[in-house]
DNA sequence: TGTCTTAAAGCAATGGTTTTGCTTTAGTGG
DNA sequence: CCACTAAAGCAAAACCATTGCTTTAAGACA
């Protein structure tokens, strides 16, 4: 197993008070919402005190809860990475993971998904990576246990971390061009060939 | 093939004339090892006027070659995994390929090793990542071309990229626990008997 | 060898970002 | 309703990034 995580939120103080809708989730959801306007307008322009203006916060509330503009940005694209919605069920195993994975490279290997793995990367601690894993380990997860219940056979979750999730991120963070369905399609019967 | 790349140096001016030992040589050299000496007395004092500083030049000079901190730490880096030695050569393809990627494995999961991929990774552009890869893949043809010359037939490059280098990188930079050298052999061992 | 050319480095001023102490406010529990 | 506490605002100071202009040094050529 390679990791599992399953926090909630990433920064949210929540030290004795702080129910959902208080003020710092307020906050938090301007400061994030922000970002996200920001980083549509260009890199260049993202920069504390213009989402600080745009939040309508001060600067010093970004530092003090953030620390600085990378763990802001490994934050929100965390949360722009967290799934929304359960793997389309296909009615096969093969086919399922062919159509999740084949959506997780075109979002992955999109501009904003290089971006969000980039900010996620950079900053430092070693829990929004850690969460990124996670967040795919769950629907491959899910992926599987519905093919047990079908009587299926399905693959480890860890073998298809290493077999086809490894290489396509590798390749969108590394390579030149980045991959195309067939590559996902190669490694995805690679994996279920061996493991059969 | 993912990425092929020969460039000799990275951000070095050569313009007209800069031979090496020429001034750029040593401003480069200078702020190179300011940067190293910096890494390892911690992460925060590795600031531009700080490495100008101990560089004996001035901040603009840094600013005006490398553009900011970020690509300047890729420079830096990418120099830093530029292989100096050929791979070792066992007499035998397998083991040749377990040594040199058990020890590429015990560099890159290193606390240093992890900083570089990090520091190549978040800056802008993407020359620096393809030569990661590059450098990679040049050592492993080494091998391979040692084996066919032997009368084995090695893998491909490629193979090899996505199915051991691709998952040892992603663990590394995604997953809580570091891959060891079982996992290695395990991935190396996979890749040699589906190609056989 | 001496002069010319040009790319790169130095200098210094400017503007933006980050950091911090202190104050104020909003949410929570008694 | 009041008290308490965590988080946000404010403002000043320190630090970092950027840029126009000047100076230096390396190489080319006579």
């Amino acid at each position: 197993m390679i990791l599992r995580m399953n926090e909630t939120s990433s920064t949210a103080p929540r030290a004795s008070g702080a129910r959902p809708g208080g003020r710092s989730a307020r906050v938090q959801a301007a400061v994030h919402q922000a970002v996200n306007e920001l980083q549509a307008t260009g890199r260049d322009a993202v920069t504390v005190p213009a989402i600080a203006a745009r939040a309508g916060v001060t600067p010093s509330t970004i530092y003090r809860r953030w620390g600085d503009l990378a763990q802001l940005l490994a934050d929100v694209a965390v949360s722009q990475m967290r799934p929304d919605t359960l793997p389309a069920d296909t009615g096969a195993y093969r086919n399922d993971l062919l159509t999740w994975l084949d959506q997780y490279r075109d979002e992955m290997s999109s501009e904003l998904g290089r971006c969000m793995l980039r900010d996620v990367l950079s900053a430092q601690g070693r829990e929004n990576p850690g969460r990124c894993v996670s967040f795919c380990a769950q629907q491959l997860d899910t992926i599987a246990e519905r093919a047990s219940a079908r009587g299926e056979r399905p693959v480890r979750t860890e073998v298809l971390l290493d077999g086809v999730v490894a290489p396509l991120i590798y390749r969108i963070l590394f390579a030149a061009e980045t991959p195309s369905t067939d590559d996902v399609t190669r490694w995805v019967d690679a994996v279920i060939d061996r493991e059969a």
